[in-house]
DNA sequence: TTGATTAATGCAACTTAATTGCAATAAAGG
DNA sequence: CCTTTATTGCAATTAAGTTGCATTAATCAA
């Protein structure tokens, strides 16, 4: 599994995730690549980098599923380390956030990994 | 618009939310009201209850529509109270969990909303 | 209780994200 | 350069969710 051959369509994805730093959905990617590759072939290789750990997904409030740089739930010092995703409401970019969300220890209960997902405005849209 | 008329599917969809504890995801209520009534009446019931305040909604980690019992992302005191959505890989069962999350202060960012997606075991199928 | 108003439903067709099978192509290693 | 097999493109398919419209049935005022 993960990724083994770096075709030239691999190298493209690669680019665009290194130029933009943001959580990108996957029909975004097919639009971006319309011209250059299948759709297959960006849904196939964004599974293959994801496995390989070079990105991680989730799914957004809308059921889209996004791509994003690094991965995710990564467990150091044995705890678990998850930063929530954002999207801004005003100019709909998605975004890890670099903080930690602290999970609550919920009796009787055991939690292997978490999601979050927060809406408001970014930076750049608050007024 | 909300929920305005209570008709015999309407009660059917209530009495099966009195039944079940959890949140159930739109095609397994698809699937139980089957016999009892089309699938686009179940999708615009949900929809309605949720309007109205008695049922609120999600997407779960593999963007399947989900409803569960009251509302989510109370105002309380002017604090924005959210709790966390809890899948069990064992036995599959969704819940809402009563615990409250801090969202931490981020600079610059004003957050709206907040969803939490959990994934574990739960309290019947920990080891 | 009846009748008029219009919300709610069922059905069929449609949209769209995502998946699959398979033959053709092209990395990678010897 | 040649062989192996991962990767790709294409077409067809799956599945969740939506839409338009004619029909049905709550609701309420008379």
């Amino acid at each position: 599994m993960s990724i083994i051959r770096k075709t030239k369509t691999v190298k493209l994805v690669l680019q665009e995730f290194d130029k933009i730093n943001e959580a990108i959905s996957v029909i975004e990617l097919v639009e971006i690549f319309s011209t250059k590759m299948d759709k297959t072939t960006v849904y196939r290789i964004l599974d293959r980098l994801e496995e390989s750990g070079e990105l991680h997904s989730f799914v957004d409030q809308e059921g889209l599923k996004r791509y994003a740089k690094g991965g995710l739930n990564r467990k150091i010092d044995n705890v678990l380390e998850s930063h929530p995703h954002f999207l801004c409401e005003e100019c709909g970019t998605s975004s890890c956030l670099p903080v930690s969300i602290q999970i609550p220890e919920i009796p009787n209960y055991s939690i292997k990994s978490a999601e979050h997902f927060l809406v408001g405005q970014c930076e750049n849209c608050i007024t």
